[in-house]
DNA sequence: CCAGACGTTGTT
DNA sequence: GTCTGG
DNA sequence: CCAGACGTTGTT
DNA sequence: GTCTGG
């Protein structure tokens, strides 16, 4: 899957996630662009939209046991067939703390055959709003006692479109499952992941995307394709 | 018993 | 080539 | 995932 | 915290 997705408006909390404003935290207002990186602070969606120790969420999920910080990198993905059984991850889903991601879309890297990889930019049809990924979250406190919060994307294989550049995706929630994923019993959340043909529009980009301090509207614009 | 991992992607 | 930081 | 570092001695 | 490997 991504290790960049990326998020941009101008976005207000008031449209960031029509009809979830009162459960988006660190909405951001006033982006323009947002090209995310793991360990980095972005929006998510909680019910009630979080509380103590819920301020803003990083991209990584550190569980409760964990001692190194360092592991969020590799837990920035949950497969969606495995995570209800792996270590890192069954507690957030046994207390049903679940989350969206709000994006815009996400790149994929493609193996050009020895030549630098050619990144490519998977992008909501539907620009007016961004779609939203399958999350999980979890409290962890550091070695000073102090409260972070993370969070991870779920993935699942690929559909459609998408696996003409990669076998696997994040997991995207339809707007009728948002609230179900949110809020309902864990039984009805399983059943929510399902891998599902997401429309998009796929263009390639810029090498500057794989540096998340490269920030801007321009990182998204259309590269003229090679062959 | 203790020590060490606990994860994903992709690549070999 | 391989590890770390983002 | 990609980008960027990858080393030592000594000095601030 | 909890499981696996030694």
């Amino acid at each position: 899957m991504c290790a960049r997705y990326a998020l941009f408006g101008p976005f207000s909390p008031g449209n960031l996630v029509p009809g979830f404003v009162e459960h988006v935290i660190n909405p951001l207002a006033g982006f323009a662009h947002y090209n995310i990186a793991p360990s980095l602070v972005n929006p998510v969606v909680v019910a009630g939209g979080g509380g103590p120790g819920l301020e803003s969420m990083r991209w990584g999920l550190l569980p409760h046991w964990a001692k190194d910080p360092k592991i969020a990198y590799s837990t920035i993905n949950a497969r969606a067939e495995t995570l209800v059984d792996k270590p890192a991850f069954r507690d957030a889903w046994r207390r049903g703390q679940r989350c969206l991601v709000p994006v815009t879309g996400w790149y994929e890297w493609v193996d050009q055959g020895g030549k630098r990889k050619q990144p490519y930019f998977l992008r909501a049809a539907d620009e007016s709003n961004p779609m939203m990924f399958a999350g999980l979250w979890s409290r962890w406190t550091d070695a000073d006692g102090k409260q972070v919060a993370t969070y991870t994307v779920v993935t699942t294989e690929a559909m459609g479109e998408v696996r003409r550049v990669h076998d696997r995706q994040p997991q995207v929630l339809p707007s009728e499952a948002w609230d179900t994923w949110l809020q309902a019993p864990v039984p009805e959340a399983a059943a929510l992941l399902q891998p599902i043909v997401t429309a998009l529009r796929i263009h390639p980009v810029g090498s500057d995307v794989g540096n998340p301090r490269n920030q801007g509207p321009s990182l998204v614009e259309r590269l003229a394709d090679a062959s």
